[in-house]
DNA sequence: CTACGATATGGGGTGCCACCCCGTTTGTCC
DNA sequence: GGACAAACGGGGTGGCACCCCATATCGTAG
């Protein structure tokens, strides 16, 4: 389960994997989900062919640079967890939501897939729809939350918010709390 | 005011300009907001330096392809101010992002412009913001919408939602549902 | 009806991109 | 150290947006 480090790749796969990350990292933060997946290879000092070899999709890429960024926003919905249920799912929907916006790209792999299936190894849309479910749960419970609610119909508006907001978390976070709080008095 | 037709421009220029939005309208249907700007020029019998003279940018020439089905939706919006008014705002969202999200594209020119001026003679955000602001005025005086709520916000709600999820009526109409409603009981 | 100047055109160029083919190099394991 | 699978990458293909400038067309003044 534990997939550290894929041990049946060869070294020169893992080293070129490691580069191909290394340079998109800094190159995702500055262009977003565009990024020219060219330029990462040049950046990489790696043959174009080989970066469509290790990630055959965009989204793969951009799905393993979030790698950590989503690990974290996960351990944070474990905290929230702990608190009260109501509070605790909007906190979350929120830092969710400004995370997505000031991170450029991230919201492109918070989005569900069109394909059905969960193409990439890190699969950042389906650790955060867990997290989001995991407090959902408990918040339905606490009746916190109108029942009936989907915690996907939730995640897509939050993905939805973010996404025509990137860059801007004053927006973003004023278009959440108005979905939160619904629009009649 | 009403400039109905460009009587300052060539005849030629009249008649290219037509055949450019001929051919967009079918491409625009099928492909979108990222229909190729290259196939609509080739596809009208025009050089593509014709199309970016003619359309300064992409939001240009679907502004104009989209022109009539905006006035349509002006017309709406002005027949659901005669109604009930918490009720007609309701009614207006819900038209408008299933319009959005039937018609491929139409959402790129219903969303607020990055830049601030209206650039584009046909402005579709602004017709469509119009409306808005003027349902939502009465709704806000009948007491149907919480105070503080603004038109622009609910606007941009109402683009996020259907930009993501064009070609997906139910899946927006559920989204808009839920903001309006609120996500607590 | 003609000639002329402003207006508009479009072929082709530039620089970018995603994605792929296939001959070559590089690890790995015996 | 040798053989074989695994990985690589230069370079090709086809596509795009956007622009330059020599050429053609239009509308009108004479």
């Amino acid at each position: 389960m534990a997939s550290s480090g894929p041990r049946s790749q060869r070294a020169d796969w893992q080293r070129n994997h490691e580069r191909l990350l290394a340079a998109a990292r800094p190159l995702v933060a500055r262009d977003g989900a565009q990024v020219s997946l060219e330029q990462v290879a040049r950046e990489a000092g790696v043959g174009s062919a080989t970066l469509h070899r290790h990630f055959p999709s965009r989204r793969a890429l951009l799905d393993e640079v979030f790698r950590e960024a989503v690990e974290h926003l996960r351990r944070r919905g474990d905290e929230l967890v702990d608190g009260d249920p109501g509070a605790g799912l909007l906190t979350w929907l929120e830092e969710l939501t400004v995370a997505a916006v000031e991170t450029r790209g991230l919201t492109a792999s918070l989005e569900a897939d069109a394909d059905g299936g969960p193409s990439s190894a890190a699969d950042c849309h389906g650790v955060v729809r867990e997290a989001t479910v995991h407090l959902m749960d408990r918040a339905l419970a606490a009746g916190a939350v109108r029942p009936g609610t989907s915690p996907d119909d939730l995640l897509a508006l939050v993905t939805a918010i973010s996404l025509a907001n990137e860059g801007n978390p004053a927006a973003a976070r004023r278009l959440l709390r108005l979905a939160c709080d619904g629009v009649r008095p």
